[in-house]
DNA sequence: GGATAATAGACATGCCGACC
DNA sequence: GGTCGGCATGTCTATTATCC
């Protein structure tokens, strides 16, 4: 099993030409040719798309689910699409992309819920389908075409952040929820700091990118300076990584206090004994506060 | 130092499915 | 049948980076 590469993406034509029309899935240019995202320099007439979008997204759902079944190998834990977690607002109404979860159904528990992935991926590379022939080939990558990859926009992220939070301020139970927001282009530079300061303020866990060579020429950012931004380089590196966020049991905690009250807190949870003690008591006291 | 290219960020679009 | 939120993609403009 590899992580996303222009394969994927021809995957995804050939898969949706079954229910969906040509017209659907590529724009059609004034020379006539048919392309998946408008040339750079294309001046000629221009619509956008629309019937193409769910699908994407539809198969590159599909497409994290498959490598997660792939990839885990622990028999207790279950990749769930589009699950609901009624405790902390994820209903039917806008429920979450991906979890991994302790139980093998939609409507689950807080507890139950190891992880959270909002999956925000488009297709990276341009197509261009010949009718005479039935083929699609790849003519470029995002440098080449106007067409941005989602990880990319800044709109896109934002609204990644936006529904992050909105789990993070729903309820103490997601607390301890890790969230990872997966893409497939690297992070664009204005972003990676704040994907460090939403790593270290524990609002997400990470932002990955699951394609290794998103580029046809040239290198891309690997990481950002504190791994707020990852970019996964094969299976094992994201298994390890993915292994590495579960044996943490993290907690999230935030607050606006007083260097006094912080100081009163902290004494009562130095009563404990272990340091796993003297930690969840603060937390609690910070809960309680 | 000025011209040009690249990027960030705000805003707009139209399709879909869920729900009332 | 109408509304609403989610989706990926496009346009536009101000700002920043790069080149000569």
């Amino acid at each position: 099993m590899r992580l996303w590469n222009k394969n994927q993406e021809k995957l995804f034509f050939d898969k949706s030409k079954n229910f969906a029309t040509y017209e659907q899935l590529f724009y059609r240019t004034d020379d006539g040719r048919y392309v998946s995202y408008w040339p750079k320099g294309y001046s000629g007439a221009k619509s956008t798309l629309q019937a193409r979008n769910s699908l994407i997204g539809n198969y590159t759902e599909k497409w994290v689910c498959d490598l997660l079944n792939f990839m885990l190998d622990d028999e207790e834990l279950f990749v769930i699409q589009q699950a609901q977690i009624p405790a902390i607002g994820i209903t039917h109404r806008s429920p979450a992309d991906i979890v991994i979860s302790k139980a093998n159904k939609k409507v689950l528990m807080p507890d139950e819920v190891k992880l959270i992935f909002e999956v925000k991926m488009s297709l990276v590379w341009n197509w261009q389908y010949d009718e005479t022939t039935g083929h699609v080939r790849e003519i470029g990558d995002y440098r080449t075409h106007q067409g941005r990859p989602s990880f990319t926009r800044s709109d896109s992220i934002l609204k990644a952040i936006g529904k992050c939070i909105d789990i993070r301020v729903s309820n103490v139970r997601a607390s301890k929820i890790p969230l990872i927001v997966l893409g497939n282009a690297p992070l664009s530079n204005g972003f990676c700091k704040k994907a460090d300061y939403l790593k270290t303020s524990g609002i997400i866990q990470g932002f990955w990118s699951l394609n290794p060579f998103p580029l046809n020429h040239g290198n891309t950012r690997k990481r950002s300076h504190k791994n707020g931004f990852i970019r996964m380089d094969n299976v094992d590196e994201l298994n390890m990584t993915l292994n590495q966020l579960f044996k943490q049991e993290l907690n999230f905690f935030s607050g606006m206090e007083s260097p006094q009250r912080l100081g009163q807190l902290i004494e009562i949870a130095n009563r404990e004994k272990t340091y796993q003690e003297k930690g969840l008591k603060f937390l609690n006291l910070l809960k309680g506060s």
